[in-house]
DNA sequence: GAGCACTGC
């Protein structure tokens, strides 16, 4: 043991508090041992039950497999005896393994079968900082069993930054009484963080290529991290440092995820001249570069989100948080002291969260969401969670696990036992996403058991054909040998990962066809595991001799099963924009193989940075999709139903059989004969749409409904309808009974069925309620309109109109009114030259007021008539 | 410029 590490001044009370209590935080940073040392302490301090087992949780495999050799060596032992390893693909244990370092998913595997961790007296989670969606889980999960069953299981949570509060307080007893919280100190050197002065216009790359610049020409010795958003930023860095001048040769090298193994060793192997290293997140957290004295952050970082709203993955360029730039300024400090720059402001920094969004928070969660449902947890928003999930993210998960056919419809008694069904059972079994797990589910049944495993595989982990550029024009044509099917895209990769393997996984080969030869072999590796668990006694057995190219139609019903709430419809012929349910649309991804299907189901949906910042949804891993398929597999969610359409082309009516997937319309039939109502109907809307000209639905129709109208609002009780937009449809579509075409229409006359809506005895209610003309003294007729008003509560919101002379008004002594005497006409008043004066709905208090300053002038200008 | 952080069973 290594009793000089910082961690062993804490022993005591460790052990003390793990004695007293079963909970413990522990603090500690980088260099502090606590990885290596403290499940050693536990092990040794003789608290645990005899032949039980301590697990420590990693992020990582390799994390786990190096610290479980490290330790092994400290206690001289062999791998695999008393301590151990277990990841996916590899366990190192054994029946007399007391420490076992195990990666997240591997306890989340176990709880599936040892609900409750029978033989393990201690759970260790280990860089519990980074708050990866599946140590959220665990700890959630074994907090409920030390809660239960097991309440002499310790729980131990490690972590090198943490808001410590927080978890403290989650696996306290009581809100006033969080768990024991214990700090250590960490064994790195100092590092001096500079930031910007002011903030920098130019684009990051240059700024960065400028620090770089200025680091070298300061005379300071050591390699240089720089940290970049992703690989577009890394070249752009590269480049910029490559165009300066320097008085010394630099090796300047790109670090990223998507490289081969081989190019990431360039980026750790000791190089004669000065390190350049220009890197993504994977050097924050997952490889660790020695001689390191300088830091260049960008500050930014790409992070994927799951939009739960609409079931689209995205990727924003985001700004880092303090503790994630706390941990790339660590990274200067490894072997002696060093110095960060931090390409932002001062200010800019206590502007940052003070740490990223937990991963549960940002992540498709229909994974987790099925396994807490086969633990009896139905309702996985009401978990006991340390951060709760976006409840609409659990919602969108749920609803997915439906269409899957994974849990059952009606789950409303609030059982402890699960409600998954035989279906979601087995694919519980499987290490995949649901939608590959029902997938495979599906081969079991259709034969095709290799050819979906292989798909699950080819998706599982990085990308297996490279990203070429368009100077690789040799690759991009290589690689058109893959694409032997205009069925499915999986064909494409079917084809470049049988090719590898054809080819013993040749680096040089592969590499010539794009294909990254390390990825097909843990494409290999996860395909031999998935069938492994297909064929495994608890499985189906399947055929022996089965070739995907014999299932064509099989494996794309099977892929359709998996992603039927990702059905495409391509908009047109030839193009590329294609709907989705819920509204959704997005265009197939330029390389798909699909070219002339109109329907397809997308295995992956992103959402992506288009030009000038608009957002782009891309489809990709395109499968064709037959309609009798739908017909056949999901009879309850297609619906069918004939509609009468206006064509605004050709101004007529058409009836079609619509044909829909939930919301999407999935076919169109044009029929023959139209349904005559219906035809009316369609017209009717689409007049009132703008979509063609009525001249006969006229002033007068207009006039007659706003009579109607006026006369409701005045006297209720008198029964009229109501001409609103609903009785327009309905009259109008009377009148186009049995017509297609506008033109038809057009010269039919209205007034009739809008007078129908009437009988004879309210006809003549109107007639006489609301005339079209009033008779003045002396039998003059003055036409009457009747307009609209802005209050509708009042007359019904209308109001007779009347144009007439100011000369003619003084016959009256009161103001004239239409609708037994209710309704005051507007008078719009002229001179005799019909120049307007005025409106009233009030004459005799014009007569009186008003009309005494205007009679001068008017006595003066027209003499020739009487003015009173 | 329609484009891509990182893990893990």
């Amino acid at each position: 043991m290594q009793k000089e590490l910082p961690i062993w001044k804490i022993h005591g009370e460790i052990l003390n508090s793990l004695s007293e209590g079963n909970r413990l935080v522990v603090v500690a940073p980088t260099g502090s041992g606590k990885t290596t040392q403290v499940p050693q302490m536990l092990l040794d301090s003789g608290q645990l039950k005899p032949n039980s087992r301590i697990v420590v949780l990693q992020p990582r495999r390799v994390a786990a497999r190096s610290v479980a050799a490290r330790v092994a060596w400290e206690r001289n032992v062999k791998l695999g005896d008393e301590v151990g390893y277990q990841i996916r693909f590899d366990d190192q244990t054994g029946v007399g393994t007391r420490i076992c370092f195990v990666t997240e998913g591997i306890l989340l595997r176990w709880l599936q079968d040892n609900r409750t961790l029978d033989g393990i007296s201690a759970v260790v989670f280990d860089e519990f900082h980074e708050r990866n969606l599946h140590s959220d889980v665990a700890l959630g999960l074994v907090k409920q069993i030390q809660d239960t069953s097991r309440p002499d299981l310790k729980v131990l949570v490690m972590s090198a930054t943490l808001d410590s509060k927080s978890v403290a307080e989650y696996l306290g007893t009581t809100a006033e009484q969080p768990c024991p919280v214990l700090t250590s100190e960490g064994l790195t050197f100092p590092v001096e963080v500079q930031y910007l002065a002011k903030p920098d216009s130019r684009p990051v790359w240059d700024v960065a290529a400028q620090h770089v610049e200025d680091i070298i020409q300061s005379g300071a010795d050591g390699d240089i991290l720089v940290f970049m958003a992703g690989m577009y930023e890394i070249n752009a860095t590269a480049n910029s440092i490559r165009a300066g001048s320097f008085g010394e040769k630099l090796a300047v090298m790109s670090l990223h995820g998507e490289l081969s193994p081989e190019d990431q060793d360039r980026a750790f192997a000791p190089n004669p001249n000065r390190k350049v290293v220009v890197a993504t997140n994977v050097a924050e957290t997952s490889i660790t570069i020695e001689g390191i004295r300088h830091v260049v952050d960008a500050g930014q970082a790409r992070v994927a989100r799951f939009d739960s709203e609409r079931g689209i993955n995205t990727l924003f360029v985001e700004d880092i948080s303090r503790a994630s730039a706390d941990q790339r300024k660590g990274r200067a400090g490894r072997t002696a002291p060093g110095i960060c720059h931090r390409l932002w402001t001062e200010s800019n920094h206590l502007n940052r969260p003070e740490r990223n969004t937990p991963e549960i928070q940002r992540a498709d969660l229909a994974e987790v969401v099925l396994l807490l449902h086969s633990l009896g947890i139905r309702k996985a928003a009401e978990f006991n969670w340390l951060d709760k999930p976006d409840p609409t993210a659990v919602e969108r998960a749920e609803k997915l696990l439906h269409v899957l056919g994974a849990i059952k419809e009606n789950s409303d008694d609030n059982g402890q036992t699960s409600d998954l069904t035989p279906v979601g059972r087995k694919m519980l079994r499987l290490p995949l996403h649901p939608r590959y797990a029902r997938i495979l589910v599906e081969a079991q049944d259709r034969g095709c058991v290799k050819a979906a495993a292989l798909c699950a595989a080819l998706v599982s982990g990085r990308e297996l054909l490279s990203r070429v550029g368009r100077e690789q024009r040799h690759i991009v044509e290589a690689r058109e040998l893959f694409e032997t099917s205009q069925q499915s895209d999986f064909y494409t990769l079917i084809n470049a990962f049988e090719f590898a393997r054809k080819n013993q996984f040749s680096t040089d080969l592969c590499k010539r066809y794009g294909v990254q030869a390390q990825v097909a072999r843990q494409v290999d590796d996860t395909y031999r595991q998935i069938l492994d668990i297909v064929k495994s006694p608890r499985g189906k057995e399947t055929g022996p001799q089965e070739s995907v190219a014999e299932h064509p139609d099989a494996l794309s019903r099977c892929l359709l099963t998996g992603f039927v709430d990702h059905l495409c419809v391509r908009r047109a012929q030839g193009t590329l924009e294609a709907d989705l349910t819920e509204g959704r649309s997005g265009a197939l991804m330029r390389e798909s193989v699909i070219h002339h299907a109109t329907m397809f189901t997308a295995a992956t949906i992103k959402e992506v940075d288009g030009k000038s910042g608009s957002k782009t949804t891309l489809l990709g891993l395109a499968t064709e999709v037959k309609k009798e398929w739908l017909d056949e597999a999901y009879p309850e969610l297609i619906s069918s139903k004939v509609e009468h359409i206006f064509d605004r082309t050709h101004k007529r009516v058409a009836a079609v059989r619509i044909t829909r997937m939930r919301d999407l319309v999935i076919a169109k039939q044009f029929l023959g004969e139209v349904d005559p109502d219906a035809s009316g109907h369609c017209l009717a809307e689409a007049h009132l749409k703008g979509w063609f000209e009525l001249p006969l639905f006229n002033h007068d129709v207009k006039q007659f409904m706003a009579r109607v109208n006026m006369i409701r609002g005045v006297l209720p009780d008198l029964g009229l309808p109501v001409f609103d937009r609903a009785a327009v449809v309905r009259c109008l579509s009377e009148a186009f009974f049995g017509v297609t075409l506008a033109k038809e229409a057009q010269t039919l006359p209205l007034k009739h069925s809008f007078e129908h809506s009437l009988t004879a005895e309210q006809l003549a209610v109107v007639g006489a309620f609301a005339p079209v003309t009033f008779i003045w003294a002396g039998g003059k007729k003055v036409r009457l309109t009747y307009q609209e008003t802005t209050n509708p509560a009042k007359f019904g919101g209308y109001v007779p109109e009347a144009q007439v002379k100011l000369q003619d008004c003084f016959q009256f002594k009161n103001h004239p009114r239409v609708c037994e005497g209710r309704v005051p006409l507007r008078l719009v008043m002229a001179s005799p030259d019909g120049k307007k004066i005025d409106v009233t709905e009030e004459w005799p208090v014009f007569r009186k007021t008003a009309y005494p300053k205007l009679k001068p002038g008017y006595v003066k200008k027209f003499p020739s008539v009487a003015w009173p």
